[in-house]
DNA sequence: CTACATGCAAAGGGTTTGCACGACA
DNA sequence: TGTCGTGCAAACCCTTTGCATGTAG
């Protein structure tokens, strides 16, 4: 919590309870909730805050790195007809998804602790990064 | 193609030149599209074809398990403040995603074509397949 | 004090739906 | 010929934005 102080006052953003709360609300949940379920448990504190100062807020924290989406960068719905077993390379910055094949990848053995969870249909590796292309362009 | 055929047939679904186009042009693209990237691409062959008949082929498609999404289930976005190294099992039924951890998924091999795709910064492990409770539900 | 954050309400944009017409089987 | 699929347009819903007010530093 004085690592998120630290982090907002270096950033040179504003410490409000708003955001505290919104953070500490993330920070708890344990089922990746969305932005309407942040909202809602929220309120129970803040009974006047409003629905964009979570997206709004939502959205610095990520620019901070102190949270993340599940999803891939903010976008519409992307589809993919490749249905052999196959793993992505997803670039930060621009967001392309390149497909790429690993046998080793393929056959991960499974942890116990995730067999307890459930079966197991579908294993599929995300690697992220910066693509050749972003990285000139940083460079460059 | 032929199998493309006989599924929707053996589906008794109808097999219209549209939902083909829509079908074959998912298939050919590398690029993981987005629905209004396919129904711009589609139209150059029919050019009467509607968006929102690509958005009803894509989600036929997707129960006959001939595309997926790049996304988690349709839904919305959803937010994670766990940034230590985790792994998710989705659970393809209702959609729940469970953290775990793993030292070994954590440190990977990264495949040398990968390195030439970019660098990489994150590698995370999705398994998909049925939570326990969404498996109970289908036998009981 | 002053710039930045918030709340409200309205706009935006991707996706879905109702309905009448058209086309596969 | 009957049923299912399509196109159109409007509805929907999540997310974003503009603006006046509030507040942290």
């Amino acid at each position: 919590m004085n690592r998120f102080k630290d982090l907002l006052t270096r950033s040179g953003v504003k410490l409000t309870h708003q955001r505290m709360e919104i953070y500490c609300e993330v920070m708890r949940a344990s089922d990746h909730p969305d932005a309407e379920t942040v909202y809602k448990r929220v309120r129970k504190r803040i009974p006047t805050i409003s629905l964009d100062t979570v997206y709004r807020t939502i959205w610095l924290l990520m620019d901070l790195v102190l949270i993340t989406t599940l999803d891939y960068p903010r976008e519409r719905m992307r589809f993919d007809a490749n249905m052999t077993p196959h793993h992505h390379f997803i670039c930060a910055s621009c967001g392309i998804v390149r497909d790429f094949y690993s046998e080793q990848f393929d056959n991960l053995k499974i942890p116990d602790t995730v067999k307890m969870l459930g079966s197991v249909e579908r294993t599929q590796v995300e690697l992220r990064g910066l693509c050749s292309n972003c990285t000139k362009r940083k460079v460059g």
